[in-house]
DNA sequence: ACTCATTGTCTTTTT
DNA sequence: GACAATGAGT
């Protein structure tokens, strides 16, 4: 008799489930159902009588976990599933790490860098280096490091190894390995880990510390991983060896759905798990249950143009569906009013939610055109990624003073707050700490008291500056891990002085930073009341340990709750709606440029296409625009050949009345879409968008290149994006300092300096 | 040291 | 079009 639970499994979803013995590997095709099994499968553990503190579930955001757990709940009840270790793999490890770390030399306290911190850092690094930062990238060396820690290669065995310092050489940046090591130094010093030590140092762990590692081996009796195709080495060999010694891991996933190896992911953990588990048992699961037979099948058939694969063959029982609608625009903006308009009419005449639409691109800069038309129509949205509420500068300015509250070592954080709000404290005065720093090997923060013995480095006024900054965090930091998170938030953004700040501002730059504050104290409060009822430490410290983790999805608000999502594709994984339009399939965008070097980053785009593709429930739309603006410009576009990897038959074209767009037969350059004088037109964001103004005399353009290619001539009749036409009567100078003078026949034509890109010839 | 305005760089994708 | 780094003026 099978418990009842199980009753609304299929077979290979039912056999995946109770087995838990021993090492499995499911695969789960998509839409087939993989988090009900993982639900499913700890439901049925618990049932067996395993207690829930042993049993460890690791997926890869924070939303799956999140929701995972909650569907748990349902079933088990909130005192047995509070017990039980799941969460991202950064969340779990950092949690570790704050008990563990100090045999590593780190306080439970430390920071951890998010990524525009690691950059920063960085930066400051090749300042103090003196090196060129157009040779040396900061994100190109920020990404180095990045693939480097997640193939556990530290500073040490970077500078060692020789086919990186080659390949350094060969990429004009002889000194990486130096950069490294400077920078893994500098995150120790400051008590900080970025995101990829937080899995390196895990591994160092429980590599030098066999108690360590056995303690935990004896806790997690049983291991699942949720989307193990997306692991990089570092996690898979935290996976293997927490299993190690029970052996009961469980990892699912599919492999044509791997799209993270950008950053590290291998798809070989997947396609390999036999090679260290040779008695594992594999499931599959291939019934979709999401799709129609349509988007089923298309699926199959773009996907079977990558080789290597675990062969499977993922079927639909439902309905056969819709076709996949092309759409063509001649212009981005068309493009927007074509997916804009469809999804008007659909959510009409069909009677469905605007939650039941979703708009899919490739990068996150493709966003901002869908959200004006959509606004255009009052179609209300919620775009997904882009800047996340917590990197938001007012955000990170608060949230810095909360780190140095913490951990005053925090090298970022002094940085960002030691003059914000303005104290008199300039660069300069900044750089010398620094330079301080680094010749007594001290933090910029344990100098100032002693700045005062500095003379000839600090004149007494700065250093009095000095002082009153630290006596502002000295004040903060003497209660903090006895008050809760919310009075001692609320009374950092007093004592900081930010609120202040920018209540004395009245832009409404200043007004919207000030609401954005009050809601973070607003989620403060929440977190400390959710933390008392729990009986969990609510102190600033417990908030701060999450909030580096945390991103805008795990925040929906209510008010979200009935809108039509806009997100990349990389983050729409795991995710499902009735109409899912996936736009800009234009060969400039998706692929990505960036991605079409090898065979190998083609075929992950492809299946980035696979992941958009098997979102929709119901209807798939494709849509392309055959001309663009890119920086400004207006530039030609091609229909993406991931198009053409769409058998005919699952396609229609609504706007010709059923026939494929004629080849070869691309209108050249389109005429200018229609825009609203730009001039104090809000921002989504409430705030307005600024214009350079110089008073009197005739319009000047400023060079850049167009120029210089004897595109334009004297008497040329010009448009100008903003404001509008007018007739070039001089150009002068030479590339690159070329200038034309322009006058346009606007009401009293002021002197205003345009770049050239922005002008298009009549 | 601060402020404003101009210039350069950028786009993959994210925990 | 957006942002941070840079530069001139105060």
């Amino acid at each position: 008799m099978l418990p009842e639970y199980l009753n609304d499994l299929n077979e290979p979803q039912k056999e995946a489930v109770i087995h838990t013995e021993g090492p499995s590997l499911i695969i789960a095709g998509a839409g087939a159902g993989k988090t009900r099994v993982l639900t499913y499968r700890i439901v049925h553990l618990l049932r067996q009588g395993v207690p829930a503190s042993k049993i460890l579930a690791l997926t890869f955001t924070n939303k799956a976990a999140k929701e995972m757990k909650e569907r748990i709940t349902k079933i088990a009840g909130p005192e047995v599933a509070r017990f039980l270790w799941m969460g991202t793999f950064h969340s779990i490890f950092s949690k570790i790490l704050r008990m563990e770390g100090e045999k590593l030399g780190y306080k439970p306290s430390f920071t951890i860098y998010d990524s525009s911190d690691s950059k920063s850092l960085i930066r400051t690094i090749l300042k103090e280096m003196n090196l060129d930062d157009n040779v040396y990238k900061p994100g190109a060396i920020a990404s180095r490091i990045s693939s480097a820690k997640n193939s556990l290669v530290t500073a040490n065995m970077y500078g060692a190894d020789a086919s990186m310092n080659e390949y350094d050489k060969s990429s004009r940046m002889p000194l990486m390995s130096d950069i490294y090591r400077t920078y893994a130094g500098r995150c120790f010093k400051a008590n900080a880990m970025d995101f990829d030590d937080l899995l390196l140092n895990t591994n160092v762990l429980f590599r030098d510390f066999r108690d360590v590692l056995q303690k935990y081996q004896e806790k997690f009796h049983y291991i699942l991983v949720d989307e193990y195709q997306d692991t990089n080495y570092s996690q898979y060999l935290i996976v293997k060896k927490l299993s190690a010694l029970h052996r009961n891991i469980c990892v699912v996933g599919d492999d044509a759905q791997s799209i993270y190896s950008f950053r590290g992911a291998r798809i070989e953990n997947i396609l390999e798990f036999k090679n260290d588990y040779d008695d594992y048992k594999l499931f599959k699961l291939e019934q979709n249950y999401r799709s129609t037979q349509t988007i089923v099948d298309a699926a199959n058939t773009i996907i079977a143009n990558n080789e290597g694969q675990i062969e499977k063959k993922v079927f639909s029982m439902n309905e056969e569906g819709e076709k996949i609608q092309v759409f063509q625009a001649m212009t981005d903006s068309e493009e927007g009013f074509n997916v804009a308009s469809d999804i008007f009419d659909k959510k009409f005449s069909q009677q469905l939610n605007w939650v039941d639409f979703a708009i899919l691109y490739r990068t996150n800069a493709q966003s901002r055109i869908f959200e004006e038309t959509l606004r255009r129509k009052n179609i209300p949205y919620k775009i997904y990624g882009g800047l996340s509420f917590y990197e938001r500068k007012e955000i990170k300015d608060l949230l810095s003073y909360f780190r140095m509250v913490i951990n005053p070592e925090d090298e970022e954080a002094f940085k960002r707050s030691v003059n914000y709000p303005k104290r008199g404290i300039g660069e300069t005065t900044i750089q010398k700490l620094f330079d301080l720093g680094t010749s007594l090997d001290a933090t910029p923060w344990s100098l100032i008291p002693e700045s005062v013995k500095y003379h000839e480095y600090f004149n007494s006024s700065t250093s009095k500056k000095l002082l009153s900054y630290a006596e502002v965090i000295n004040n903060l930091r003497r209660d903090y891990d006895l008050v809760d998170a919310f009075t001692k938030a609320r009374e950092i953004a007093m004592a900081s002085g930010i609120m202040r700040e920018l209540k004395e501002g009245n832009t409404p730059e200043d007004v919207s930073r000030y609401e954005n504050l009050e809601e973070l104290l607003n989620a403060i409060k929440g977190f400390t009341e959710a933390a008392e009822t729990n009986g969990e430490p609510a102190t600033i410290e417990a908030y701060m340990a999450n909030v580096a983790l945390l991103t805008d999805q795990d925040s929906e608000k209510a008010e979200d709750r009935n809108k039509v999502t806009l997100m990349t594709m990389h983050s729409a994984k795991g995710l499902e709606f009735k109409h899912v339009y996936i736009v800009g399939m234009e060969d400039t965008l998706f692929p990505s440029p960036m991605s079409t070097g090898s065979a190998r980053e083609l075929e992950e785009e492809r299946r980035l296409f696979y992941v958009a593709l098997t979102r929709a429930e119901k209807q798939a739309t494709l849509s392309y625009a055959l001309n663009r603006y890119k920086w400004g410009n207006l530039e030609h576009c091609s229909p993406s050949r991931f198009l053409r990897e769409v058998d005919q038959k699952f396609l229609q074209y609504p706007q010709t009345g059923g026939k494929p767009f004629p080849k070869n037969n691309m209108p050249a350059a389109s005429p200018k879409p229609v825009r609203e004088e730009p001039v104090k037109q809000m921002k989504p964001d409430g705030r307005f968008r600024k214009m350079t103004k110089i008073e009197a005399g005739p319009v000047t353009t400023s060079p850049q290149s167009v120029a210089s290619s004897g595109q334009y001539t004297e008497g040329d009749t010009v448009e100008h994006e903003r404001f509008g036409k007018g007739v070039i009567v001089a150009i002068e100078g030479k590339a690159p300092d070329t200038t034309a003078t322009v006058e346009f026949d606007r009401e009293g034509s002021k002197k205003l300096l345009l770049r050239f890109a922005k002008l298009k010839k009549l």
